[in-house]
DNA sequence: GAGTCGTGGCA
DNA sequence: TTGCCAAGACT
């Protein structure tokens, strides 16, 4: 007797009816043989480590496979075992992610391994209102975990998966909707095989990566070509769906390298929530327009009424840009050597132990600029 | 649902 | 140069 669980259906009609008459089998087959075949040599596939699926996964969160294969490799080496990670300094796990971007995603990762550790005697649970409930484990990460590593029958619908989907089955819907997920992973559900869902899902996403790309698709070399309804009318240029994210706001910045006569430089530690939560920083602040004052008396202030600093602040010494997803920081950069003993919200570090410390890459940048002028 | 949260690469 | 991303999750 099978169990009949009822739950929300989130495809229309049309969408029922094109797979009853798709060819679920022929498809799986194509496609799962073409990945077994031609599928890269990635570190995290040289075993199902359920730990280092996981941490691969995290990493790969809206960031290239290119990007991300030094730092999963030196990020095992420094932390090869969820004991290892779950007892780690959050300073030396924060440094391993450093310049990976979403640094949210360390600090949920290392919770919810201590987590896996206390509650589940350091095994990755594998089913999928358990790890569900991990910190920073979405819906994704959750199917991409259970398949990958327990070949477990669930959907891992992510970009890839949308792009080739949408193609494959003519799907309209705007992919940038979140909503839209879901109508994904039904058809996923549907499609997806019994037998070996774990390459079943990698070959999606495969596919998307190296065959069914956002632009110039190479249909021509596809494995499932023949089951590709977009390509069949001529439309794969046209799918998917997608609306537009709006642009980044920019703000003006001002930050000062903070030294004292010793050469001892000053940072600042972020707040634990929000942007680059819990990076160090060179001290800064967003520059108010409205008053009359330039950017290196507004900074001096700042410095004084912030740190209780008083400096001697170079003229400008250069400016740094850095995007962000959602803002661009425009930032005015001058030197300045400390008289005083700034107060606790500073920490004086020597340039040898400045290595030590997790930096935004703005900071990084900014930190450039004061060798720089050392140099000249 | 819309906004927040990084970074580097590329057409 | 500008836009658009790349294996999303959280609030």
């Amino acid at each position: 007797m099978e169990i009949n669980i009822r739950r929300k259906i989130h495809m229309d009609n049309d969408l029922q009816n094109k797979l009853r008459s798709f060819s679920i089998h022929e498809f799986q087959d194509d496609l799962i043989n073409w990945y077994l075949t031609e599928k890269r040599d990635l570190p995290w596939r040289k075993d199902q480590d359920p730990y280092k699926v996981w941490v691969s996964e995290i990493m790969l969160q809206q960031t290239r496979v290119d990007t991300v294969i030094p730092y999963f490799t030196s990020f095992i080496e420094k932390f090869p075992t969820i004991e290892a990670l779950a007892d780690a300094n959050e300073e030396e796990v924060l440094k391993a992610w450093e310049g990976l971007g979403y640094y949210s995603r360390v600090r949920n990762l290392q919770s919810a391994v201590k987590e896996v550790k206390e509650s589940y005697g350091g095994v990755v649970p594998n089913s999928p209102h358990e790890i569900s409930k991990l910190k920073g484990v979405g819906p994704y990460t959750k199917g991409a975990i259970l398949s990958i590593a327990y070949n477990i029958p669930e959907p891992a619908v992510d970009g890839n998966v949308m792009r080739v989907l949408s193609r494959i089955l003519s799907i309209w819907e705007d992919i940038a909707k979140p909503k839209t997920r879901k109508t994904f992973e039904d058809v996923t559900y549907e499609l997806i095989s019994r037998d070996d869902p774990s390459s079943f899902n990698q070959a999606l996403m495969e596919l998307g990566a190296l065959i069914c790309t956002p632009t110039s698709p190479s249909c021509l070399l596809c494995p499932v070509r023949e089951h590709c309804t977009a390509f069949e009318e001529g439309v794969q240029a046209e799918l998917p769906i997608k609306s537009k994210k709006k642009k980044p706001k920019p703000l003006q910045m001002a930050a000062a390298v903070l030294h004292d006569s010793d050469g001892n430089l000053y940072i600042h530690k972020r707040p634990s929530t929000g942007l680059l939560a819990n990076l160090w920083e060179h001290p800064n602040f967003e520059i108010v327009a409205t008053t009359g004052k330039t950017y290196r008396e507004q900074l001096a202030d700042y410095l004084q009424t912030e740190y209780e600093a008083k400096v001697v602040l170079s003229e400008l010494a250069g400016t740094v840009e850095h995007i962000f997803s959602h803002l661009i920081w425009n930032i005015s950069i001058f030197i300045a050597e400390v008289k005083n003993s700034p107060n606790e919200n500073l920490v004086a570090v020597s340039p040898e132990e400045l290595s030590k410390f997790a930096f935004p890459v703005s900071h990084q940048k900014i930190y450039q600029i004061y060798k720089g002028q050392n140099l000249a």
